[in-house]
Formats: C-alpha cells, structure tokens, sequence
DNA sequence: CGGGGTATTGACTTTGCTCAAGAAGCGTGG
DNA sequence: CCACGCTTCTTGAGCAAAGTCAATACCCCG
C-alpha cells in the first residue's frame, strides 16, 4: 500500500512513545495520506498559511523557518521521518512561520478533520499525539539552553549529539554517523550564527578529533568528549513515562 | 473556597482557550488543589525530581531554569497567573529543567492521578490541556527566533512585548503598565546575556524613550515603535482556533 | 566549459563579555 | 533610628567571540 508506506515512520515514532493498540494502529493505517515529495529548501506548509492538513515526514528532513525583517532566517527545529511536524495546526489559527525541506524530503499529508476525528474517537491517540507535542517543546527547550548559554562550538556539538540521539532511536542511523543533507547557511540559521563562523567551529571540532564532517555526512568520532563538550545529556529526548488508560499500573510501577 | 480561588486564573486562562463547558468546570473545580507560596528565587519543582503534581501559577511569576555545568543559568520560560506551568510532567518521566519563583508566587498543585483521571473522563480537557501544551511550544519557538537573531535592545524589547500581551489577555495589566518581578541578573538568564549587558540595554531603550522601568515597574511609552524595534507580532499568543467537539461547523466556519 | 551555489580563508569591525569598583537599596538587629 | 551587610544596580576599561566584507576556491550539473 502507498499509505501504509507513509504512515511506518509514524507508527514506529508512536510505538516509541508508549503503546499502540491494534484498534488505534489501525485508525492510523486508515488515514487517508497524501504524500509528496519536496527538493532542497522547497517549501512544505508557508508562513502565514491556513492548514487543512497535517504532515508527517516520511523521508528526509525538514525544518520549521522563522523570517525576520532583515531577511535573516532561524531554525526553531528540525525534524526527522517519523515526526509529525505541523500536528499543532490542529491548534493553530495561522501558520507563524514556515516548513521548509532540508533535503530532499519526503513528506505524508492527513486532512485537520480526519485527524480530529481520530482523536474524537481515540483519546488514547490524543494522549500520544500530545505526548509527541510535549517532546518537540522539551527539545525546544534545549535549543533555548544552547542558544543563550553555549559557545558556538559547544553549540554545534549539541547540535550534532541531539540529531544523532533522535536518528538512533528512529532507527535511521547508528556507527555514530549520519547525514546532514544542510549547508552551512542552513546550519548557520539553526544555531544563530554566521555561516563565516559555522563554517569555522566545523572545522574546529574535526581538528579536535571530535568528529569528521565530509560532505554532508557526520561521522562521531570521539562520543564522549562531544557530549561532554556539548553538555548533552539525551535524557530530554526519552520521556518515556506512563501510559495513559492505565493510569493505576503506571502509577504503581514507579 | 480555599480551592476555588487557586482554580479561578486557570479557568480564566482556559476560557480563552476555547469553550469550557460547565461539567469540565465543574470537574476543575472539584480537583484537589495544595496552594503554597514561595518567595522570591525559591525552587518551586526540582530539576531531576521525578513529580507526581503538577502545578498552576495562582499569582506572581515563575520561571523554567536549565543550568549549564559551569553554573551559568538560562530561562526558557516566563510563567504567568492561569498558566500551567509543569503539565507536561504528566508525560515527563523526570524534570529536565527546574521551576522557580520570580518574585513572590502563589502555586497551586494537583496529582498527576487525579488529572489522568480528569482527562480520561473529559477528552474535552485533554484537548484544552494539549492546546496549553500548543502555545507553550509556540512561545518557546519565538524566544529561539529571538534569541538567534536579534539583537540586545531588540530582544529586550521583544520580551516585554511578549509579557506585556500575555498579562493584558490574561486580565493582569493594562495602560501598557505592569510589574515584572526579576532582577537584571534574571533577565540576563532569559535574554542569554550578561547582567552588566542587561543593565546597559534596558537604560539604552529608556534613553530612547521607548519604557520607563523604575524599580521592577515597567511603562511601555511608546508601543508602536518597541513592538517595531523587537519585530513583534503578538499572532502566535492568539492561537485560537477550532473548538474540538464540533470540528464541522468549526471547519465551515473558516 | 560555464554558471550558480557553497565552502574556505583573511582582515577588520562590532557586539557583548569580563573584571572591577563604587553607589544605591533594603532588611535586620543593636 | 541608625549601622551593617547583603544584594542589586551602575559605570568604566579592556577583551574575546562572533559578525561583516570580500576574495578565492570548489563542486556539481547542465
């Protein structure tokens, strides 16, 4: 089926966050996604649009944009196969900022109301697709840490360790290595810095020994002086905690 | 009612969230609320602890703090009256971050076992509390802009904008006039800058005749022209949108 | 082979940081 | 009521991190 392809990444990012019963994944199976696919930097949901849809990335990366007035950009995220990237325009009025590829990108698209009434009918759903909103806001966290208390290089490690952590536990790397499909300009509005500066920090870490950086692909290679350089702690990333509906047991297990 | 008082802000807050149907207000106010006070600067929750409440700000002012090894301090979040400062802990297996008082604040917390309770039985509330969640992660997104990529004065200024809204909708302020209960060093933490820097900046916006901010007393003077300065678009605090449980009509509605 | 974006490097500038010292504010106890 | 001590605020001076500008090299692709 083309959209039990689209919906994997998905199921195996829920499956990540607590249990999915067969009733629900089948919901899930039933939606009716669109998928299509965007080229470097492409557009995926524009600044100021009103969604009728969703999206959930099936290949690739994206990156949500905000534009300021000068035209400099900033990334306030980056999300891999298996994120839900817009599940809060369910929420929104209006998009205040936008989601662009960061490669070629793969990318499945649920109509608001199909999702609305899966989580009518599922508020088990519901509770994980909150979750997933939950997650994205501790990872936005960590980006506020990062970008008012880290140094550029500091920053740039917690950059790679966070991305790595999330790629393994998806399942889409491991040998600590993995591409990046973004230029220096994209990484450069990821972490608030020039692209003169990023293109100079890179350099620093692989001199340290740190990592190798060749084209767009990421090879770790001293983990522990990364994270610790970075002051990564994955912890953030795994709030694996209760499942809902059974909320005696979990409460007990603890 | 001791209780009722602590409740009042969060169903002001949510009332602007969306409809609150008089069985969840009733539900809200039936919970079991533990108000404590704290004074300025105390730990309101832990970072590291593992919390089996969450807590509502009642009055004053908290604040989410991450700590950075060398004891640099960074603010992710500002939290007002009706705002649900650690709701998502309910998903949160551990705190990755510390919630603290910014002046003297009145909390008011409540069992995750009764709120799992509550948003089993009302997937209404699930849905506001998910939406809090929303809004969060939207304020969260515009301080990582703000943070990249502007500069002293204007993230200064994009700050005060920022809480100047949030009090005014929330009922707390108005005549662009509120107080904000944090030292220089405090905002230092939330801005990612120094308090000596701090300290220059707010006398820079001054000078310009932008504020007035005696004390911890903050008049914004001219609003046109600081809301310019910090490129502010108070769009992504309004996101209301759809009630859930009547997805057609909102759909048409459009 | 040429063109466009990307990467790299150098030279110089700017923003914000650090260190340091003094002033002001405030609570507490004598 | 004042003196003390603590924290916060204020200001100056010098420094460091990161930005800007600009030139060159690279690389992919048509």
């Amino acid at each position: 089926m083309d959209s039990n392809d689209a919906v994997q990444p998905l199921l195996t990012a829920l499956h990540i966050e607590g249990t999915l019963p067969t009733e629900d994944e089948a919901r899930l199976r039933a939606l009716s996604f669109r998928t299509r696919t965007f080229g470097e930097g492409e557009t995926i949901v524009a600044e100021g649009s009103q969604p009728t849809e969703s999206c959930v990335v099936v290949d690739g990366f994206a990156a949500r944009v905000h534009f300021m007035e000068d035209g400099a950009r900033q990334v306030s995220a980056i999300h891999i196969a298996g994120d839900f990237v817009d599940l809060h325009s369910l929420h929104l009025e209006e998009m205040d900022h936008e989601v662009s590829a960061l490669g070629p990108c793969k990318v499945a698209s649920v109509p608001h109301e199909e999702l609305q009434h899966l989580v009518d009918e599922s508020p088990h759903l519901m509770w994980l697709f909150w979750r997933l909103t939950v997650k994205d806001a501790a990872i936005g966290r960590a980006w506020i840490s990062a970008l008012g208390r880290l140094a550029a290089d500091q920053h740039l490690a917690h950059l790679v360790c966070e991305l790595y952590e999330r790629l393994n536990a998806a399942g889409l790397a491991d040998d600590h290595r993995f591409s990046l499909p973004a230029t220096q300009i994209d990484l450069a509005d990821m972490l608030g810095l020039s692209s003169v500066h990023v293109n100079r920090t890179i350099k620093l870490l692989c001199e340290r020994g740190l990592l190798d950086w060749q084209q767009r692909e990421i090879q770790i290679l001293r983990p522990t002086a990364l994270k610790e350089l970075a002051q990564f702690s994955g912890e953030y990333l795994r709030l694996s905690m209760s499942e809902q509906r059974s909320p005696r047991r979990a409460r007990v297990a603890r």
